[in-house]
DNA sequence: CTGAAAGCGCTAACAG
DNA sequence: CTGTTAGCGCTTTCAG
């Protein structure tokens, strides 16, 4: 039973083994298996026999370094605890493989620190450009990707003037329809339960949106309690049977900073024999597919991960053939009524 | 408002403008830069101050191409639709980053040729190493995997025979197991809710064990449904319902394919006023805090993704470093009894 | 401890 | 349509 030595023994076949085999040159072998244009029908065939005989494989780090098209696209993201960036990358990779681009990932874990180290681990690569899902990044960091000379997407939030271009919603307006929402139920007495969201800026800009959007109506959050930790089903559940411990229910609507949060409440209510929205109700932020599922579907925001991922990607994909997209993409939101509150 | 051009026109300091700034070699300004060691004290500060100065960015793909170490690993995942793969990437990505190496990905979404064209293209970037989830791989798949030289690392399950290294659980035996502890439990009616395994060979392993166990005490599954589609809330939720339409729940164990499959069969019972486990017995797979934290917790495996991840990473590690982990690396599974079943 | 020479595998630029 | 020349930025020898 002997393993395939980590240092291969046998040499990797190249593009001149592929050019000799042809009876070409190299710089025809290359042109042949790209471009496939300007090149005679007979050799075209001739290399790509050959190529398929070898079973060459490309080595895509000296075609880069020769001058190429790097198609590799750095992806940093704050967490991937939380599905809503699990399906943000999955957007994300569907749309760069299609275009035969690979992401190489990166998570900061919403750590300003380590958010700008990992960037320039990443920038070492030299790839093809940058998307980011930022965590409350340094002013280092927002210098290096400008000067990057890339062209750099940023996601999930539009609102923050964009290094180079955005693609999101409107994090605050989000916050702000969800609370115009719930004044408009006749709801008057709100608490807010979330992560630690002192590193997370979206989290914060939905926050920010919803107290704007309780002043409307001279309303205002009676608790706002931030838990340490990212946001979790069993997080939302304690959070929940905390701050009941100290308030009364009665006719309370609590604003979560993510649905899964607002799903462990539902079952501290379940467990508690609490009625919702009866009395309390609930209100989640994502519209992720377990809060739909609930028995009662949770009164949420849709915030359309996936297509943020697609979008981002075919922005960038966009910059890189030289166009010009929109500096700022709105991908826009849906207030999913459900009936939590 | 000009954006920086998608083609740098300033060109990135390269390492012999640091060497020159420094008054040494180039190839002394590289050793200090990686060894440290072979670099006499006074030049080492001298070659980092003027990196410093310049903001230099190293260039790994020159670098790799000209012999050093990849530090990029090829990463291949069936899904990213569920969080099981999403808890193992973070586990990889965690330990590859501290070790300086970062993953390109590659999602298969279960289709073996898509798999195997992935594979080929991110082979294309000569990556240190690879990290595969297979889908159900074609025989062309493992061969070019056996055939590539690098270090390979299959994760989740460790019972098919591995091409170069196994990381995860008996996928069997943890079906067993869980058939065992119903049987255990006095259950003697059982049927099987799952989603599209046919290309799913783990979730398909794990109902083979499921039935080795019923097997057993001389039970077997009064039916065994599988819907299109990958595991979610939504599908166990109708999924269930569609099974108790056609069969009396009376003492009926129902084993799910993963537990958001179960969790969704749960808010089915919830809404239909069936008792749990009075009614209808719920089992599902995988132990997701998501099912840990329903008012019952849901009787589940412990799969320890994020551990698989990690362990995953440290064996690649090791390969690289010339060490010889064992071929099969087995995390375990722990039964959570919970309160469904 | 430092350096000179050579080359990794590929592609852009210019010729023919 | 094809080839020649040069070089991307770095590291591996091998010498001092």
């Amino acid at each position: 039973m002997s393993r395939p030595p980590p240092d291969p023994a046998e040499p990797r076949v190249t593009l001149a083994q592929v050019a000799r085999a042809a009876g070409v040159s190299e710089i025809t072998a290359s042109r042949a298996l790209r471009d496939a244009a300007n090149v005679a029908p007979r050799t075209l065939e001739q290399v790509r026999a050959a190529a398929r005989a070898l079973d060459y494989v490309p080595n895509r780090m000296a075609g880069a370094l020769a001058g190429g098209a790097s198609r590799q696209v750095a992806v940093v993201l704050p967490s991937l605890s939380n599905s809503v960036f699990a399906d943000v990358l999955r957007g994300l990779e569907t749309r760069l493989d299609h275009a035969g681009h690979h992401p190489i990932l990166g998570v900061s874990n919403y750590d300003p620190e380590q958010e700008e180290r990992l960037i320039r681990d990443l920038l070492s690569w030299r790839p093809a450009g940058i998307v980011i899902a930022p965590a409350a990044s340094t002013e280092g960091t927002r210098r290096m990707l400008a000067q990057s000379g890339l062209p750099v997407v940023e996601i999930m939030d539009i609102d923050p003037p964009p290094i180079d271009t955005a693609v999101g919603l409107s994090q605050r307006a989000a916050g702000r329809a969800m609370a115009a929402h719930l004044t408009g139920r006749g709801y008057r007495r709100f608490a807010y339960l979330g992560h630690d969201i002192a590193a997370d800026p979206r989290a914060l800009a939905r926050l920010e949106g919803l107290r704007a959007g309780l002043a409307d109506v001279r309303a205002r959050f009676e608790e706002v309690l931030t838990l340490p930790g990212p946001s979790s089903v069993p997080l939302g559940r304690e959070g929940l049977a905390a701050l009941l411990a100290r308030r009364a229910p009665g006719g309370l609507a609590v604003c979560f900073s993510n649905d899964d949060m607002a799903v462990g409440a539902m079952f501290h209510c379940m467990a508690a024999g609490l009625a919702v929205p009866g009395d309390v109700a609930l209100a989640g932020f994502n519209g992720l597919a377990i809060g739909q599922a609930l028995p009662q579907p949770l009164t949420s925001i849709a915030s359309m991960r996936d297509r943020i991922g697609a979008v981002a990607a075919d922005t960038l994909l966009a910059r890189l053939r030289g166009e010009e997209p929109a500096r700022s993409i709105d991908v826009g939101f849906a207030l999913i009524p459900g009936a939590t509150a």
